[in-house]
DNA sequence: TCATTTACTTCGTTAAATGAAATATTCAAT
DNA sequence: ATTGAATATTTCATTTAACGAAGTAAATGA
């Protein structure tokens, strides 16, 4: 095989993309990339990429039904993951008291340590997996948080009624 | 109810987490949501949502075991993948003349054209769903390709034996 | 109070992912 | 050249996850 022909082709066949065609290939990529490698990192767990995904959502007791509508699911996928994250011990429901028809989905102290150590594992790849230096990765980190505050709003000022 | 409590709760109450940490998540939010968005605009092209990101990545034709790596799916669903965009008219199996064991996935004129109108409707929604202003855009696409230059040589030179 | 909407669950159905076995080709070593 | 091992893809049976309709319970609003 000629290996000087194709080996590594750059990824810029597109020609000149648009910014935002650029800015999402990117996040497909490293979206794609760090679900592989979380995975890899957490074979004997016992949950799935869905639960996982919920897992990290729960930085506060969260509704099953705003889990629903941040990771995109149906209410019956979120009860399903919810039976497993109670089953494993991480996660506890609780009756929401300001609507009693709604559960509140919580971690307890395992579920809390999990998380963490998820995060930090997944900080860890980034630089590798992205190959961003410091600098870029809080720049990146910032636009990233006007995005998920942007997404977080509109996520729930649809449904809302006030 | 009372609105003023809690209406839209804040996406930080994660304390001041790593600047990694803050980047995946926007990642994941922008990748759910856009997906979210472009499946609403689909629905009447009849293809699945792992259909759609394969033609995405078909900028030139590719060889379905490099689809299978780019996507993180195994060759078994990239045949399958591969046989619905052809059953759509969207691309067309070629013999690999290099490596006669290996198919090449190429788009069709029709392909082609689906693909960038795709493209461009993602270009659209882009500032609506993140909230980016054209600067902030541009910064964003610019650490994005070389996340995406980093995952592109990562994701092959594992395998190259060059 | 009563009808309607909302939140969640249950469970039967559908669709997608998985992985083992088969075929064809290439590669490496004799 | 021949042989054996490795690679690329396909097929198909199985497992797994997603879907969605129907049901229960609570809230909302007339």
């Amino acid at each position: 095989m000629n290996c000087d022909t194709v080996p590594t082709t750059d990824p810029n066949n597109d020609g000149a993309l648009p910014p935002e065609v650029r800015a999402l290939l990117g996040v497909y990529a490293l979206h794609t990339r760090v679900r592989v490698a979380i995975e890899d990192l957490s074979q004997n767990d016992g949950l799935t990429d869905q639960a996982r995904h919920l897992l990290v959502q729960l930085d506060k007791p969260r509704r099953l039904g705003d889990l629903a509508r941040i990771t995109n699911s149906l209410p019956s996928s979120v009860t399903a993951l919810a039976d497993l994250l109670e089953s494993k011990g991480l996660a506890q429901r609780h009756r929401d008291e300001r609507d009693r028809r709604a559960f509140l989905l919580s971690l307890t102290p395992y579920g809390i340590d999990l998380r963490s150590k998820m995060l930090q594992q997944a900080s860890e790849l980034f630089q590798t997996v992205t190959g961003l230096n410091d600098a870029q990765t809080r720049t990146f980190a910032e636009l990233s948080d006007i995005v998920r505050k942007t997404i977080y709003d509109t996520t729930f000022q649809e449904t809302s009624k006030c």
